[in-house]
DNA sequence: TTGATTGCAAACGGTTTGCATGGGA
DNA sequence: TCCCATGCAAACCGTTTGCAATCAA
């Protein structure tokens, strides 16, 4: 389970010559506090209230930043675009009612491996692979019943 | 394994009044025929080689018509839409290198069921899940090694 | 005939880009 | 000081919408 870490991006700041500015450290601890996997919109107006004129463009550069130097990774849901500051194997709830994405731990499915995923396939090389399990989350399943 | 049937078009056609135009066939001749999961641009370019002057609004608003009505699904992959005529219960592999994604069926993947999924969690409601395998596919694998 | 469907073009929403200004190192 | 990063606005791209003309039933 490795999350977004501030000293990741303090090293990659320090070994690229690149500047730690305000704007990137307030984005960096919002994905860090974040329990959902937000939108870049989300991390726009959360950064806003802390730090208000930071612009959509400084946004989607520093979530591209942090994208390219695998801190965080982009997950696709619901046709929105969604930013994971857990970077280890894992895998993804989404509830078809309230769209949010909760993660399951890789290690809670034992049950299908990569060398399964591999004798699956024929001649393709398996890297990774990541289970999707939809349907109601507990808030929604409640309201449900 | 259930891929998009001329038929099911026809009578979805039947029973609401809808009409079946010479675009719409095209459009859902072109789904069948595919072996990857198109794009609505590439539907778009493929339609227009048989059938010039057909508009994007004409293919969105097919492509949403069969979605709408279970005969096609959408997948999300490298932040691009692509229709899949499979409706059956079936998984993915996507080539990190040409982006091309194949299906692997449902069939095939024993070792993760839905029971296991919904073990996995707790107080949501699992309803399905979808695996995703990522890699290298035959050919790209081939000019890499 | 009639209303669903089409093509066109404009609108839209999310993301990127160009450029002059500003601010870390 | 240097040049990376920022804010702004315009550009961009995929998709949707409004509307008059068209065409399948």
């Amino acid at each position: 389970m490795s999350r977004l870490q501030t000293q990741a991006v303090e090293t990659m700041v320090g070994e690229n010559g690149l500047k730690m500015t305000p704007q990137r450290r307030i984005i960096v601890e919002y994905l860090q506090s974040a329990v959902n996997h937000p939108t870049a919109d989300e991390v726009f107006n959360a950064v806003n209230e802390k730090f208000p004129m930071t612009s959509r463009a400084t946004v989607y550069n520093t979530l591209n930043w942090l994208k390219g130097n695998g801190l965080v990774c982009e997950v696709f849901e619901g046709g929105v675009v969604r930013y994971d500051p857990n970077t280890s194997n894992h895998h993804h709830f989404v509830c078809r009612k309230c769209g949010k994405v909760e993660d399951v731990g890789a290690e809670l499915v034992g049950a299908f491996q990569l060398e399964q995923a591999v004798s699956l396939l024929g001649s393709q090389k398996v890297e990774n692979f990541e289970i999707t399990i939809r349907g109601l989350c507990a808030a929604c399943h409640v309201i449900d019943s």
